[in-house]
DNA sequence: CTCTATCCATAGCTGTTCTATGGATAGATA
DNA sequence: TATCTATCCATAGAACAGCTATGGATAGAG
């Protein structure tokens, strides 16, 4: 992992495939709405996005095809596959368990063992 | 990093701090304390406890001396510094603004710029 | 006396993310 | 025309965190 992580480790695939599942994306536009949606609070590394793209692929979360952009320039459009879909779901309820989890150790109750 | 970590990837420093912000503890102790504060949610293991301390130590948020446990057993207790409970208090932030950040992309809502 | 729980710690591996590069083109601007 | 900026792809190499696996030691229970 990096030391000063622009994001939190552990959640890009979770960010990547929650963006396809508004709908097919290229690369360049998945890092920019992730950008946007976050309201500039995550910023994603082409360094990191590309590598985990690939690594999605692989899982067969998403699938890619050759396509013209708006503005007319070749891109690499990816998108989620039923597979990429369960993945979102699971990644998106172990996420908020783990959340849950912090937020119990963060706050100062009293669990339930030592009553 | 692990593939399928029992805990959020980048939280393990802020798990320690909070749970020695109660008071010194050992290694042991700080590994239980976690699991109980979790409600069995979270387990860090040995394996990972030891290195983070020593990394803690490097830093200087935390200092260790060996003591005597209430069970009669020689074990190295760790007590939070003054730069460690600012550490601590420096995560907990940048967590929150981290949450707070993914829970946007997780929403449906509507980013600012594109209104 | 043996077993379990308590306690310490390191070595080595793996995977994720970063930094640093490298390349190419469309459209705007000078 | 030339050059610059934004758009787009991708890999290599490094750094580091956390895991598995291991090893050791002792107190107290059975």
């Amino acid at each position: 992992m990096a030391k000063k992580s622009d994001l939190l480790p552990g959640t890009l695939d979770l960010l990547i495939l929650k963006t396809l599942s508004r709908g097919p994306q290229h690369g360049y536009g998945i890092a920019l709405s992730i950008k946007r949606q976050s309201e500039d609070a995550l910023t994603v590394e082409e360094g990191s996005l590309y590598p985990a793209l690939q690594r999605s692929l692989l899982q067969g979360w998403v699938k890619a095809e050759w396509k013209m952009t708006e503005t007319n320039r070749r891109a690499r459009f990816y998108t989620l596959t039923e597979a990429g879909r369960s993945q979102l779901g699971a990644e998106i309820s172990k996420f908020e368990q783990m959340i849950a989890a912090i937020s119990l150790v963060l706050s100062d109750h009293t669990p339930k063992e030592a009553l």
